[in-house]
DNA sequence: AAGTGGTCTAGACCACCAG
DNA sequence: TGGTGGTCTAGACCACTTT
């Protein structure tokens, strides 16, 4: 029994990689320097092109990296904090919310809103669409759903669409008396049109944050929001929130 | 003019196949049915292996499938809501806490947890490293850093490390009077322990859920929480959460 | 027009799990 | 031992941005 045996375990190429690589960032670059093309990097590391990639694609969903098509690829900046918790118990469009309306329509949500409405599956809500910026950048787009029910105070004719429209119903809720709410987070994959707004590819991830806003003994309201993963840290509380991780070490025990 | 123009926009093969595969999903297959290897799958539609694999790894990320390395893929059940938010003002290790105590040892921290902690940067802390089951799977693995001044009345000698220390040491931490807490989720991926742990691949997406814990004017504790992406919701009201996605269609405005 | 990242191919070999 | 998903290669072409 003399064998070593713990030679074993022979790490993926681009596992590696990656390590290299966030050493190299963490002490031999600063924040928006560019990065050498993909080919010369995967030339440098003596590694194909595609190896190289799937080192990169984790860096980036990491946060540490970011690639534009036709531009380069460029040291990101430490993730941005962006509060999801402090406006516990008021209505979206509340004084120092801080999402901006885009537009609205009347129209027939996806079934699965629909049944966590207890609308029929063919009954059109309020789908109002909104944007949230944070240090100057796009960071989330939302869907919010309301039944008609919940604002039973809108003139048909204000305003039939438009942000004028928006604030009408956003104003109407406020009305009622907000009983809770309910959070739910989880990662998705971003939809065509999510993409273009956040200024991502398809499929880029993101965090989609789901809440139901409680009134009347009832899910008054419904708000699908959906962040960019890479570039932002959702924070709960109402400070500011930590800046943890990039750890390089780890337990013994 | 009576050109079309609007035939432009090539969808990407993989984007393409990943929607015919979540249809497929959504009509034809049930929760843990097997799919068809990934050689046969590509060769169906007409695709290079690799082509197939992306669209696969976004469906898993979506955690619509389940794959495994000498087994095959899996049509993965609907992700479970796992509450972090319950627990709100009250110490790790509470009663009805939902984490399992698995060892525990006093060590130097990384240098960001311990610059968030304001300890030296080489002075060890209690390290207690816990995991967490929900629905008979492991689901996370978290972190927590105590730093001495935090559990004064730990005896040295108790236990000097194993689940009886961990035990002493969160013991000692209800003493204290929780002043608040703080939380923030963010993308990440899987390191190699982590990985292990949760039955993933290392770079397996996660959610990393870091909260810091309030006393005596100070952060008295962090954790620092690692939760699979690919199943869990995490959810933040006292409710089970909702379950949306899966959307098929879109707005109109 | 030149250069970047994004997509795609058709192969190969490896690590893992089950029979 | 045979079948699975995971890694890797060396090319090609495309879409996009900048010059």
């Amino acid at each position: 029994m003399g064998t070593t045996q713990l030679d074993s375990v022979p790490e993926p190429k681009y596992w590696h990689l990656k390590t290299v690589l966030t050493e190299a960032l963490d002490s031999e670059f600063s924040v928006g320097e560019i990065l050498p093309n993909e080919r010369d990097l995967a030339a440098r590391f003596g590694v194909a092109r595609a190896t190289l990639r799937q080192a990169l694609e984790q860096l980036e969903l990491e946060g540490r990296l970011q690639r534009r098509r036709g531009v380069g690829t460029t040291v990101a900046p430490p993730r941005v904090g962006v509060a999801v918790g402090t406006e516990q118990h008021a209505w979206p469009g509340a004084e120092g919310d801080a999402w901006q309306p885009v537009d609205c329509a009347l129209q027939t949500p996806p079934a699965a809103v629909a049944a966590a409405l207890e609308t029929g599956a063919d009954e059109p809500v309020h789908t109002v669409h909104r944007s949230r910026v944070s240090h100057g950048q796009r960071v989330a787009t939302e869907l919010l759903y309301i039944p008609a029910a919940s604002v039973p105070g809108l003139t048909a004719i204000d305003a039939p669409s438009g942000t004028a429209r928006t604030r009408a119903v956003l104003r109407e809720l406020q009305h009622l008396a907000l009983e809770g709410q309910d959070r739910a987070v989880e990662l998705g994959s971003a939809r065509a049109d999510d993409a273009k707004e956040l200024d991502r590819l398809p499929g880029a991830p993101v965090l989609v944050v789901t809440t139901r806003f409680f009134a009347q003994g009832r899910t008054a309201a419904l708000s699908v929001a959906t962040y960019r993963a890479d570039t932002c840290r959702l924070t709960f509380g109402d400070s500011p929130g930590v800046e943890i991780h990039h750890d390089p070490e780890r337990r013994a025990s």
